[in-house]
DNA sequence: CCTAGATTGTGAAGGATTTCACAAGCCCCA
DNA sequence: TGGGGCTTGTGAAATCCTTCACAATCTAGG
């Protein structure tokens, strides 16, 4: 599980940063698409649940964008933000395993809308394969490696039964692919060289329950 | 959204510690299973990517549950963590959205596995309201308040269009529901006495991208 | 019953992140 | 052209979280 470190200059950027931008991105293109022609900290901040200073301290780690006195140029600012985030391209994107979640997430609109191009979609069962999911066809998990790395993958989600999760991460890894978004349970095992985030709804829902016993 | 804040003589549970109490009951569940009848802050820390000072110190919090120069029994641990949790009992869940990722959730058997009760569905839908799924029909969200109400139910799940997220919440939280899972991308606001988790993919993503884009 | 070996529980130290607070800079208007 | 009002950018302080390090204490074995 790769660290958040970067390569030229730009010292180590802690996650709560990359989460709040990622935040801010979504206010930003709000606010662009009601005229907003500039916004200060503050109104991010107020939005964001969380502080002015936070927002100017995460913003300073990669430049100064602002102007004092006025606040940031909404448009600049999100042409930025993109840019720190990689969101100035595409990125393609694998789903291994077209069951309920991996289906669900196959039809998801709001995917492609924010550059992550489904290329490839995948299942072990005989009855999914060759079946078409939103313009793309579900192929047989046999040809993971070979098809990942034609097409060139660079991001997977991993929505597969726990007990191949593993398994499945460590052929993506050797496939190519540097980032996977998990939806199993199990922290996965992974070179360094490779970014997991997982999506835990047993976690979440667990820190909800602790959060009802002891209110 | 509430604190992680406790009503008598237990401090302030930081959030990476409830996160992580939950991936040590995954653990411990596994162990168990294996047999094993004790097991050490080392062991849990190795498989958990944590060190052995950082198990013992979540615990500590909770009280001591190890025997020196032995270890934990294993039984006894997941029982106290799951007591810890709040999952010493179940908890009475609606699902409000029976869309995709709604009605992936819904049938999902891991949910009520863990402890996780589905009582009701809704939707606004009138082609889905009166249909079944794994057992609970689909509730016109019209009635909302009221169904929730009378089947007491403690935690929602929103997989609604994110442009009605923050209405539904509001009627959740009047309707007396103290923690929502909530898979849109706004940040909602809800009263302080109400817990918000977000299952944000679009995020996750962006982290990802982000990564990516600076190794 | 005593010693060797192992592991817990926890203050204190260290590190990371957030918040504070203010000088510097920009715009507008007189 | 100069002053007032506002907002940024950023060191320093404060807070939060993790790691260290070790005394306390348990088991097992002779
Ligand atoms: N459904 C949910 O609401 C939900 C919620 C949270 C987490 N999850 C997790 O997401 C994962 C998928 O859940 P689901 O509900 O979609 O399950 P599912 O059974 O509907 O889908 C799993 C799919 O993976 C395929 N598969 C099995 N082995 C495979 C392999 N080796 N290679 C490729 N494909 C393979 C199966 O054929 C199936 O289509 C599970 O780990 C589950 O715990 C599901
Ligand atoms: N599908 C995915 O993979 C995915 C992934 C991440 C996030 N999300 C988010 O999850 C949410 C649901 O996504 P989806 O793909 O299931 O969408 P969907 O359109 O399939 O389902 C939404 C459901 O909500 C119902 N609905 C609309 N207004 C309602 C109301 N006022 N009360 C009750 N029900 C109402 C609709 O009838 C529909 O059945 C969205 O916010 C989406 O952004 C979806």
């Amino acid at each position: 599980m790769k660290d958040f470190t970067s390569p030229i200059s730009v010292k180590r950027i802690a996650e709560p940063t990359v989460r709040r931008l990622s935040l801010y991105l979504r206010f930003l293109e709000d606010f662009e698409k009601a005229g907003r022609a500039t916004i200060s900290s503050g109104e991010l901040a107020h939005v964001g649940h969380t502080t002015s200073a936070q927002v100017r301290k995460d913003l300073s780690f990669f430049g100064s964008f602002g102007k004092r006195g006025l606040g940031y140029d909404t448009g600049a600012l999100t042409a930025q933000i993109r840019r720190i985030l990689g969101l100035d391209r595409t990125w393609k994107v694998v789903i291994v395993g077209a069951g309920k979640i991996g289906s669900a997430l196959a039809q998801h609109r709001g995917f492609r809308e924010r550059g992550f191009d489904v290329v490839g979609i995948f299942d072990v069962d005989p009855h999914r394969v060759g079946y078409m999911l939103d313009g793309v066809s579900i192929s047989d998990v046999k040809g993971l490696e070979a098809i990942v790395r034609r097409l060139e993958a660079e991001i997977a989600v991993l929505a597969v039964p726990p007990e191949v999760a593993q398994g499945i991460a460590t052929r993506l890894s050797k496939a190519g692919v540097h980032a996977i978004l998990d939806f199993s349970t199990e922290p996965l095992k992974v070179p360094a060289d490779v970014t997991v985030r997982s999506m835990n709804l047993a976690m979440e829902m667990e820190i909800l329950s602790f959060a009802l016993a002891n209110r």
